[in-house]
DNA sequence: CAGAGGACGGAGTCCGAAACCGGCGACGGT
DNA sequence: ACCGTCGCCGGTTTCGGACTCCGTCCTCTG
């Protein structure tokens, strides 16, 4: 024992304000063995021989239980002077801001993408993704996790939904049009526009504005009713 | 026409160093249009609608023969106000600088590996590739082709390498000889050694020792060759 | 105390398949 | 003459599955 935590038994004394019924050493044992996850964080595996605290879910190979205490909190492990797991991160409980980890990643990742992340020469999933700090393979995990969609069909959207606002709101030709969205040739503005309003822009344009009048007046026969 | 290029027949008047016969307009037609790679350094293609010269096989849409006319070298196309075609390159013949490019690339990443640049902690093949200013897909492609391995097991080969020097040359411990190797942790410094040397790197050393000799002049009996 | 090795899951690596991308040229409309 | 659209094209990027690597923990031995 290093000092401080509970030994055996003695864990009937104790109660956390989360944990309605106090936990036996028998019941700790169990949790910790089969790494059920509804005791995360109703207590904490200390290792004498190690001098390293556990979640009861930590993959590690599980301690022999002559090498083990137990603690309620981490914080009373650590004044134990037990170091937190390296494997399971103790520190790191759920809902606590590392757990948000990864899904803040993805927020980052979409503003940088609004901000043109993924647009312009060089730019790449790869470099967006060594900008976050992440691998490309494991940036694309969070994105079909916490997203639902990859990184290049988020600056897709980005770009063509740029792109129609400048088309309403300017009178841009549609090179430039197709350079400020972020597309980098007009060939691919086109393209993409095309796959997404099932027109040309210069049509979407004209359409547009014909359908809310021109200054002579006149309506455009048979309008066609947009389909997006 | 934008000046000085031959027109069609002219074509039989003009001869390169390493052109052994003279080509005709129709040789040239027939070349390009089958994009045949024999005659790729013998010709360039002018094309007067866009401004633009190519070498015969580019791939870009064959433009119709009234609007061709043909030179013997990308100078005197440049010299007649076309300028290269970003699809072709013409100014990038076979076996000049930029023909070596992905090579040179692979050449570059073997000496950043011999350097470490894929040990430590966040060192990674999407970083290397970062480094060299290719795509990570793209410098797997130039290994497995250049180099006959992928980047992870040439780093691999570097590392159980300076792992059995340090072994060989020093008293270092095998802990400390795992970190200089660029091993990230003694765990798996020892299972790629065994991998390779099929025993421990501690065995290796004792074997190696005692296979020339202690200071007293005992020599180990049976000693059991190395297999490597 | 150092070293070896079993166990483990997250992240990295590798690869094939598919999509994206940008360039070229033709053509039509203004 | 210029702008815009679109067919065509091949190199590179993207994506996701499969698998490996990796570092950590723990035990045990010398």
């Amino acid at each position: 024992m290093m000092g401080g935590e509970l030994k055996r038994m003695d864990l009937t004394m104790c109660t956390t304000t989360h944990d309605p019924a106090p936990l036996s050493v028998e019941e700790c044992e169990r949790a910790r063995l089969a790494r059920d996850p509804a005791y995360d964080g109703r207590f904490f595996t200390c290792v004498q021989t190690t001098g390293i605290y556990c979640r009861p879910i930590c993959p590690a190979r599980p301690p022999k239980p002559e090498n083990v205490t137990y603690c309620t909190t981490a914080a009373a492990a650590e004044l134990s002077g037990y170091r937190p797991c390296l494997r399971c991160r103790p520190e790191t409980a759920p809902f606590s801001p590392a757990w948000n980890g990864s899904q803040t990643t993805v927020a980052r990742a979409l503003r940088l993408i609004e901000d043109g992340a993924l647009d312009g020469p060089g730019a790449s999933v790869d470099g967006l993704a060594d900008r976050l700090g992440v691998g490309a393979r494991q940036l694309s995990r969070l994105f079909r996790k916490h997203a639902g969609a990859t990184p290049l069909q988020v600056a897709r959207t980005v770009r063509v939904q740029r792109a129609k606002r400048l088309l309403d709101d300017t009178d841009l030709s549609m090179t430039e049009i197709a350079d400020q969205a972020g597309f980098g040739s007009l060939r691919r503005f086109n393209t993409v526009f095309a796959e997404v309003y099932h027109r040309p822009p210069s049509d979407y344009r004209n359409r547009k504005r014909k359908g809310r009048g021109s200054p002579t007046g006149h309506r455009a026969l048979n309008p066609e009713p947009l389909r997006v």
